[in-house]
This record gives C-alpha cells, sequence and structure tokens, in this order.
DNA sequence: CTGAAAGCGCTTACAG
DNA sequence: CTGAAAGCGCTTACAG
C-alpha cells in the first residue's frame, strides 16, 4: 500500500499553503478563482481526500451516525435502515449499524461503543433500558431519536408509530368479519410499543363487548421471529380449538403462524383469520397474503434521520415529538 | 451537552502524566501497579473513553470496516453481515453497512465512502465492477475481501461459494423427481456468481441428456427480489405451460414463484416444483416449504471477517482463496 | 486573498 | 518506571 495523499501532498505541489488547500475544498474562506481551480486540478490528478478522523478531530464533527435496531433479521428494520441510510449519505453522512438482539444491556454498549467511536447522534429503535441511562448519554454525549419511546430531554427527539391505533384497526375488522374469540401474539415483554398494542387489543375487545381472556395473550416472545410465530401459534391453537382468529405484534409473528395453521390443518382464513402488523414486503407474497397494518419504514427511516440532522445542525431547536399513523391492509388471510 | 473527558483530564486528576495514562489503558509499556490502578480508576470515575478518532490519526487505525452489499433486504445480508458484526464487535471493531442496489456505480463509491471514512478494510459481496477499478483501491488503501468474484491481488483475499454445485445439485434432483421441463430464474446479467449458477444448470441438463431451451432462462433479472420472482414466474408459466420445474437464483425469486404459482393455479410441487438458493430462514416457513440449497451464510460473515483481520494485521501474509461448499435441502416445494 | 501559528486528542519514540 | 517532545492530518482564528 501507497502513502495516502494529504492535504500537505497537495499544497507541496500546487505551491500554496494548506489552509489555502481547505478553503478551495471546503468552498469556504475567501479565495481566488484562479488558485482555487489550480488546487482543486491537483486534488483530481492526485485523488485526493481529506481524511475524515483529521477532520473529525477538529471539528468535533464526524459526518457518522448510530442506528440501533434489535433485529436485522426482521426485514422491517432493514427497509427502516435503507431510509435511514439514503437520506444519510445523501447528505455526506455515514451509518453505523449495531444489533441489540432484543437485550437492553446490549443497548447500552451500543449507544457507548458509537460514543467512543465519535458519531454525532444515534438513532434508536425500541429503547428497553431505563430512561436515566438514555437521558445521560445525551446529556454527556449526542443528540439522540428514540422511536417508540417516549423520553422527556433537550437533547432527545421522539417518533411514535401508532401501535395503538393499528392494534385496534386490526382487532374491529376482525370482529367485523364476524370473530369473537381473538387470541393475540404479543411482542417482547420489554417492548414500549407492545405494550401500547395489547392496550388497543383489549380496548377494541371491551368497546365491542367481547371480553379479554389473559391466557389469549401470548406475552413472552423474547424476539418476534418466525419460528417464534410459528411455535407460539402451534400451541395456542393446539391447547384452545375455540380461537378463530390471530393479532401478531409483527408480521413475522404472523407468517409463522399461517404456517402452524396449514401444518395443523386449519384452514387460513376459514378456520383460522389471521392479522399482522408492519407490511413487511413479504405479507403480500405468503400464501394466503397476509392482511396486516401497513406502516411506512422507509419514511420513518427518513423522518428519523432529518430529525438527528436538525438537532446536529441546530443544537438548541427544540423537536417536538412527531406521531406517525397507520393504516389496515385487507388481503387473503382474513 | 457537556465536553466529553480527555486523556488530559485523567492525568490531571491522577496527577501523572498523559503517556502514562496512555500505558495503563492501552496495558502497555512498563508501568508499576500502583500507578495502573490510580490511573484506571479515575478513568472509571470519569467514564472516560479514549477518542477513536485521535487514536486513529496516529496509530493509522480506526478499528472501523465496511461492508458492500447489493442489497439489504434480501435477508441472506442481514444473516452474512451478522456474522461479520458479531466477529467484529468481539474485536473492537466497528462496521459501516452500503448498499448498493446491485448497481456497480454504487459499489465505487461506497468503496472511496468507506476509504475516506479510514476503514481499515473493507467486504465486498458480489462486485460488479471492473477488476483494475478494485486493484487499484487495494493498491492505495486497504485490504479488500471479495465473495463470489474471482480477483488476483496480494491485498485482496476471495471467498467462493460453490454456486456450480448447488445448481448442480438443484437440477439433478429436479430431474431425479422425474422433470424433464426444467426452466431458470437467473440473476443479474452482471453478477459472476449467476454467470457460474447457470452454467451448472446447463451442464447438469446437458450431461443427463436433457436439451438446453435458452428462453426458459429467464436473465436480465436487475436485482432478485420477491417481486421479480413473482412477475417472472408468472410470465413464463402462462407462455410455456409445458415447463414443471423452476430453479431459481435465490430463495426470493423462488417464493415469488411460488406465488405465482399460487395465482395461476397450479399446485406446487404437483403441477411444478420449485428449487431456490440460500435457505434463507424464510425457506422453512413459506407454504409449501422451499426445496434449496442452503449456505451457511453466518459463517461465512465470520470468515469473512476473519480473512479481513489476517490481513489487517498481518499485511504480508499471502491469502490463499476459500472455497465454501452447499447442500441441498428437500423440503415440500418438489 | 493568502500564510504562520496554534491546537483537536491521542501515541510513539526518546531520555532519564 | 515515568515524563518532555514531536507529530498524525486537518481547520480555525489571526495577521498582513
Amino acid at each position: 500500500m501507497e502513502r495516502l495523499a494529504t492535504i500537505n501532498d497537495v499544497a507541496k505541489i500546487a505551491g500554496v499553503s494548506r489552509q489555502t488547500v481547505s478553503r478551495a475544498i471546503n468552498n469556504k474562506g475567501e479565495i481566488s478563482l484562479d488558485t482555487r481551480e489550480q488546487v482543486l486540478k491537483v486534488v483530481q490528478h492526485l485523488g485526493y481526500r481529506p481524511n475524515r478522523m483529521a477532520q473529525g478531530l477538529v471539528t468535533q464533527h464526524t459526518l457518522t451516525i448510530g442506528i440501533i435496531i434489535p433485529d436485522i433479521s426482521n426485514p422491517f428494520f432493514p427497509e427502516f435502515a435503507r431510509g435511514v441510510q439514503d437520506f444519510a449519505h445523501q447528505e455526506e453522512y455515514n451509518v453505523f449499524l449495531c444489533n441489540t438482539d432484543g437485550n437492553p444491556d446490549e443497548e447500552v454498549k451500543a449507544l457507548y461503543s458509537l460514543a467512543a467511536q465519535g458519531v454525532d447522534g444515534v438513532i434508536l429503535f425500541t429503547y428497553q433500558g431505563s430512561d436515566d441511562i438514555l437521558k445521560e448519554f445525551a446529556d454527556k454525549y449526542h443528540p439522540v431519536v428514540v422511536l417508540n419511546r417516549y423520553v422527556e430531554h433537550p437533547n432527545i427527539a421522539v417518533i411514535m408509530v401508532n401501535n395503538y391505533h393499528g392494534a385496534k384497526l386490526a382487532v374491529e375488522h376482525l370482529i367485523e368479519r364476524g370473530h369473537t374469540n381473538i387470541a393475540m401474539l404479543a411482542g417482547p415483554d420489554t417492548s414500549p410499543s407492545k405494550v401500547r398494542q395489547v392496550k388497543g387489543f383489549c380496548d377494541a375487545l371491551t368497546e365491542h363487548g367481547l371480553p379479554v381472556v389473559a391466557k389469549w395473550i401470548i406475552s413472552s416472545l423474547p424476539l418476534p421471529t418466525l419460528t417464534q410465530g410459528y411455535q407460539s401459534a402451534h400451541q395456542l391453537l393446539s391447547k384452545n380449538p375455540q380461537i378463530t382468529a390471530i393479532f401478531a405484534y409483527n408480521d413475522l409473528l404472523a407468517i409463522g403462524a399461517i404456517r402452524a395453521c396449514n401444518e395443523l390443518g386449519y384452514r387460513v382464513p376459514t378456520d383460522c383469520a389471521i392479522v399482522g402488523f408492519d407490511d413487511i414486503q413479504l405479507a403480500s407474497m405468503v400464501t394466503p397474503s397476509l392482511t396486516t397494518i401497513y406502516v411506512n419504514k422507509y419514511t420513518l427511516g427518513e423522518q428519523a434521520m432529518a430529525r438527528l440532522l436538525n438537532m446536529i445542525n441546530n443544537p438548541d431547536s427544540v423537536s417536538p415529538s412527531i406521531y406517525v399513523d397507520v393504516e389496515l391492509v385487507v388481503r387473503e388471510s382474513t
């Protein structure tokens, strides 16, 4: 490997000082058109690119941010991350992606690892740790955008997906279809969005005069995956044949549940109707295709990044919470 | 935001020079046990973490690497990336993830963006650009691990998945099941792994005395997604009812094809058998579950990272190519 | 419009 | 075993 060209190399060849080179490439400070072109020609020729670390050291900005998500294997998150990344790259930012496996300890580790890395900000999905840790982080380090969790702090912006409303839409749809014995595959116990979803589920039942059967709400699913959905639906339906419909915390659980129905010989939706949440691409491609709650994941990512950038560039501005609504998409599974 | 603690803060409070602090935290150079403990106590108390950029500037190592993949929405890549990340984090490395959408221009942009970021190395999946650009990059910048593409260069390591063998296994399995009219949904034209897969497909047919029908090999699929699989299978089967089996470049295409069959009223596997490639988690969860070629994606990621680390730490060592084999997994779709 | 000086937060020789 | 000096590659005031 050769040594990379530095600003000094450019300066020497262009016959100017390195401050002048800096002006030329950053389009900053007064500089004559001639010298500017001169310098840029040398930059071009040498393939010079400023060293980000050196820049970061003095500007205190690294043009990097971090995303922390529970599970990159859940198609929801890649699509969200895409929204973040596309926006970030467009603004010359690079992105670190961290997985937590839904483990609160990993969240904190990721947070501090990103801080040491010098990111300018963090986007945090479904944070499960304590408010205090997060606030301390936001105090000492950098702005944070949190999704689906409410934390009040000047350096933290909140984006909430309306899980409560989504759950209600799903259940009301099932009730309209004539179901009364509706179960729910709920998400991880510690997830704040799960809490709101379960509340929406229960409220919808109650409002329509239906009882809430506690044991039909399956709740200790650490990570909401296909396999989890398959296993818990299998067990649930075997033990409770009176159930005719299932609402799931996310599409992966729902698709796993469809598989369980197929294996048990239950026809979907005739014997058991199923509704998911998220509307991942796959939802329309499984058979039967999945009725679900649509969330605009890509836009959500863009919004999160826009919000973070705003906080980075205007440290003193206030960032009001954003609420994102969802829609029912009816397909073959109901 | 408060200012972060620096090595000077620690030094001042501990009453030593900053070199001594450096020794204490890096466990390097001779230092007395007493001072070491003394210093670490202060480090602990202040929550001090060395600034990675400052470290990087002097050591010329940033403890970051980059991964470039075509499409994070394809579950193959998250699983691969997980293997890379888990290994990386364990070695104190952080990872940048870049998408290219299968676009060769984006690959080059990502490569140079990562270089400016100061990564210590890059893992590159199914590179579609020219050898020369990649070699120039490896010359000037950092070691590269390339998957599924053969490039000879001292600073580039190659890992090849045996796509050729996988394709043969798939076709032989279909022939054994009695199929003679077998079509293929091939991948992106520029993908080198596609070329080898198509070759395996054709060779298997020829070896069993079956003709290769060119128009049954659907080849201009820019990005091998569910939707692409659905659309091209739909078209293929509508126009060529004599086809009784489809082999797909990857599981997403295959699952899209299953959906197309369902909509056309073809029963899988009775009317049309389908084989995928990759064995993503989903393959066992769709109905009918998918016969496919198993690739150990997570291990592949670990191997790539191990290989890259080795090149970073031993710049002069030679890295022989690795060949990874695959297995047939028979499920319900054949 | 351009350059000399200082410094971002670290580590790597070099003295002692 | 410990500290004074130099420097990694940049940018930000400050002079002129």
